[in-house]
RNA sequence: GCCCCCAUAGCCCAAUCGGCAGAGGCAGCCGACUUAAAAUCGGUCCAGUCAGGGUUCGAGUCCCUGUGGGGGCACCA
């Protein structure tokens, strides 16, 4: 089918004279039409003044901004259309809006392309950024461009880096040597969320480890207000993100316990090891240290030195895509030594294993095999005792190879024999190991400090100096920025050293606190970084004084709603949920969660399958809008189901969008009242659906059940029609009124079509601010209502009654409809339900 | 393995509190307009809510079990 055709882009319409174009829909030609005088009018410019003074109420909306990749595709089309529609609608109501947008523009892509390409890497992202902006222009999203920003460039990271090195001040940045995932593909490390079932996110290589000096941000400093602020958005946070965060932050409570090691040395050496089940402390039979922990090559004995350090290698060379297999056999190392039991005095081995994790708890557990599936697997492949401690009545795990987790009652326990209660038994013996000083409650965090060193160039510079004598020495604050040194193609391919350690004119630097010759640290941020505050400099995007004017942002913060994918459910929001965390301590921000409400659009897929380049399946976004127009593509989005849900494009109907845009438009060239007509005296049936509309969309937006609106919308077209071609017909001032309400429902989706509609209902620009027309309450309430009439469950009658009628007159006349009568037979009534007035049900005897 | 979410017509989806299962759209079918077709307009068919059990006067909605699908965590002691 040709696309001109189907967009009412007819060989006809060009044809036409100007009147006659006027009765026809012609989708890029609204385009071409309304988007300067957009342009001209910036009705969507947030005014902070009226926000700071409390002159106008605020709502802040924001969206995750883009990475810079190519232009636009069908998933920033769905998630801008569903967040135009909040938007729009709280303009509509009155408030002062901020709905900004920028790009979160460091980041790999665009070095690779810089390499591939022999370009600089800001060639590639600057050129992307201008075209998605102008195709977000395009697409009618009521964005305020004059807040735009971009991470990438030097006023931005300036700040970025003032608030690391603020972070660093609190003690919330440090460095450390230590194994960090590394991807030999990209070359740099990658931290823990980067890496995904032991391969690199980005490309899929194995990710190996490396020994690597690296800064951390210490989140797990405010891991338990991280958890606790949940329950506070549980009721407008999606569950998934709220559950996501919770098991990745992953509080467990237990107990430190204190064993004395007795070394080959003869001399004595505590070590404390974190479980969560105290109470079997009694069957602990053995001791495991992770053995890549440094405590393990501490303690272990001159005799078993060789055996361990063969062992510690074979760990090392593991990937950790061998480590996660499940399936996997047991393996570890005696260490020769023994540990005390610190409630049963019972000596017990100690050996060196990789299933326990150097960077959880303390490195190092007590095994209790019966009761912990890896510690009996453990066991069972080197020989070691199992003991049961707790009799649940299910074969003994010795047996079995099975371990029992359950509640049972204690055996062989000392002082928790014939206790039966699990909680007990932990408090009993944990009192009597603080009582004894040999342990402690304890609670332990699956979470982990954020690794944000990155060995590639396209990033944020890190504002260190490393000195000699002085150490890692800050770069001063009015030295920022410290801007990235102009290196491009060849320069950036990866050498296993950071691009920038090769730039020898910007790393050799004086050091600033005692002048002596020094380095540059060559690593960039991690581009979570950039993002985690992006939405607080928004609300002061030209500020050259400082990272944001707190008076402002304070006005503006937090943001009503955060739309987004929610792949970013734990990593992103949980790092800018901390840094809102930290700036509230550091006096900044007032308040300690950035985001109130968040909404998680779904995926555009295609024909069950999600779009790729591989499957060749891809829904090019522009050519759906060549085709059908921005109005209709975004129509057919937002009407497509509730936002969270998947699309799958081969099941939609953007045809169908147009064709209801088109009998939207040209209701309003039906409409013969003059403009400002009132509509008090108008056709009463039409206007109580115009009002119930409007009454009922509010509620459905601020719900996000958008597609709902869309679907009252088209019922309020077709009484539209109705009344129009077979009713009050189009002089009545009830259908302007009608029109003028569908001009401004459809503005949230279709501006376009609804800015038209507007004109040619004789009103000046724009609709999207022509405010939220009065619902009259009193065109809400019907005066007759059916009333179902049920026997036992069973539909047997309807009344007409008054909304108001009494439920003793709505029962009398209940039970004597004939319908009623006849069902019940003669039969006596046991009980009357009366649900006035709109159902009555009989129960006979 | 543990945890969370979902399942309504051929398809996409509605159904504030437990109260007539159907608002809207797509597709289909019939009709009007047309020489004809497309477009447009009007009309219309279609499920008893994944399965089984429970609570209730009444269950798509609440509870339990199972099936199917989606997601999170996973050698985290």
């Amino acid at each position: 089918m040709c696309r001109c055709h189907r967009a009412g882009l007819t060989r006809e319409t060009r044809r036409m004279s100007t009147e006659q174009i006027e009765t026809t829909y012609d989708a890029h030609a609204m385009e071409a039409k309304w988007l300067p005088v957009w342009e001209e009018l910036q009705p969507f410019r947030a005014d902070d003044e009226a926000v700071r003074t409390g002159e106008k109420q605020k709502r802040y909306a924001l969206t995750m901004f883009p990475y810079p990749s190519g232009d636009l595709h069908m998933g920033h089309a769905e998630v801008t259309a569903l967040h135009d529609v909040i938007a729009r609608y709280w303009w509509l109501r009155g408030f002062e809006v901020m709905n900004p947008m920028g790009w979160d523009s460091f980041g790999l892509p665009a070095e690779n392309a810089a390499i591939r390409n022999d370009e600089h890497p800001a060639t590639y992202t600057y050129g992307n950024i201008d075209t998605q902006a102008a195709s977000f222009k395009k697409f009618g999203i009521s964005f305020d461009w004059s807040r735009r920003l971009h991470t990438s460039d030097p006023e931005y990271y300036r700040w970025t880096q003032w608030l690391f090195l603020k972070f660093a001040e609190r003690g919330l940045a440090y460095q450390k040597y230590s194994p960090v995932n590394w991807c030999p593909n990209d070359q740099t490390v990658l931290a823990n969320e980067q890496v995904v079932d032991g391969r690199c996110e980005r490309c899929g290589a194995e990710v190996t480890k490396r020994e690597l000096n690296q800064w951390y941000f210490k989140i797990t400093d405010y891991a338990q207000e991280l958890l606790d602020d949940l329950d506070g958005l549980a009721s407008t946070w999606p569950d998934r993100v709220v559950t996501a965060q919770r098991n990745w932050i992953g509080r467990s409570e237990g107990a430190h316990v204190d064993f004395t090691l007795h070394l080959a040395d003869r001399s004595d050496r505590v070590v404390t090891v974190y479980t969560t089940r105290p109470d079997t402390l009694y069957g602990a039979t053995f001791m495991v240290v992770a053995a890549d922990a440094g405590l393990a090559a501490e303690i272990v004995a001159p005799e078993r030195r060789e055996a361990f350090e063969a062992y510690l290698a074979q760990t090392r060379k593991a990937s950790d895509i061998d480590r996660m297999s499940t399936e996997r056999p047991k393996t570890g190392v005696d260490l020769g030594v023994t540990a005390t039991n610190p409630v049963s005095g019972e000596q017990v081995p100690v050996w060196a294993s990789d299933y326990v994790l150097a960077d959880y708890g303390t490195g190092a557990i007590m095994a209790v095999p019966a009761h912990d599936q890896r510690d009996l697997d453990f066991a069972r492949a080197m020989g070691l005792p199992v003991r049961r401690v707790i009799d649940t009545g299910e074969e003994n795990p010795e047996t079995s190879g099975v371990a029992t987790t359950g509640d049972g009652s204690y055996v062989s326990s000392g002082v928790l024999d014939g206790l039966t209660d699990k909680q007990a038994g932990i408090a009993t013996i944990v009192d009597r190991l603080e009582s004894e000083g040999t342990g402690t409650r304890a609670v332990n965090f699956r979470l982990r400090d954020w690794l944000l060193s990155r060995q590639r160039y396209w990033g944020c510079p890190i504002p260190i100096i490393h000195c000699e004598s002085c150490g890692a020495v800050p770069v001063p604050e009015d030295q920022l920025p410290v801007t990235l040194p102009d290196m491009r193609g060849a320069d950036l391919k990866p050498k296993g050293v950071s691009p920038l350690a090769t730039a020898t004119d910007w790393v050799n630097v004086d050091c600033p606190r005692c002048g002596a010759a020094a380095k540059r640290d060559t690593d960039t941020m991690d581009t979570f970084v950039d993002s985690s505050w992006y939405f607080l400099r928004y609300c002061s995007p030209n500020d050259g004084t400082q990272v944001f004017d707190p008076e402002l942002t304070n006005a503006w913060m937090p943001a009503d709603i955060y739309v987004g994918g929610v792949e970013h459910a734990v990593l992103h929001l949980l790092y800018a949920r901390f840094f809102a965390k930290v700036l509230a301590d550091m006096g900044l921000l007032e308040v300690r969660e950035p985001f109130a409400a968040q909404l998680n659009q779904g995926v555009v897929i295609n024909e069950g399958k999600k779009m790729s380049k591989s499957l060749g399946n891809g829904v090019s976004l522009g050519e759906q809008l060549a085709e059908f127009g921005v109005d209709a593509v975004r129509l057919t989005l937002v009407f497509a189901g509730p936002p969270e849900d998947d699309i799958d494009w081969a099941d939609m109907s953007p045809a169908g969008s147009l064709r209801f845009l088109q009998r939207a438009w040209r209701l309003a060239g039906d409409v013969t009242s003059a403009v400002g007509t009132p509509a008090d005296q108008g056709d009463t049936a039409l206007r109580k659906v115009t009002h119930r509309t409007l009454h009922e969309a509010a509620g459905l937006i601020e719900s996000h059940r958008f597609n709902v609106v869309v679907a009252r919308t088209m019922e309020l077209v077709n009484a539209t029609r109705k009344a129009i071609d077979s009713g009050c017909g189009g002089a009545d001032p009830a259908v302007r009124e009608a029109v003028e309400a569908v001009a401004i429902l459809l503005s949230l989706v279709a501006p376009y079509t609804a800015e038209d509609m507007w004109e040619r209902l004789g009103h000046a620009p724009t609709v999207a601010r022509a405010g939220w027309p009065e619902v009259d309450e009193s065109l809400l309430v019907e005066d007759v209502v059916t009333c179902v009439v049920q026997v036992k469950g069973k539909v047997r009658g309807r009344l007409e009654v008054s909304p108001d009628i009494s439920e003793a007159d709505l029962q009398a006349a209940a039970l004597a409809d004939p319908g009623v009568q006849r069902a019940l037979n003669g039969a006596q009534v046991r009980k009357v339900i009366v649900r006035a007035p709109k159902l009555v049900n009989i129960v006979p005897a």
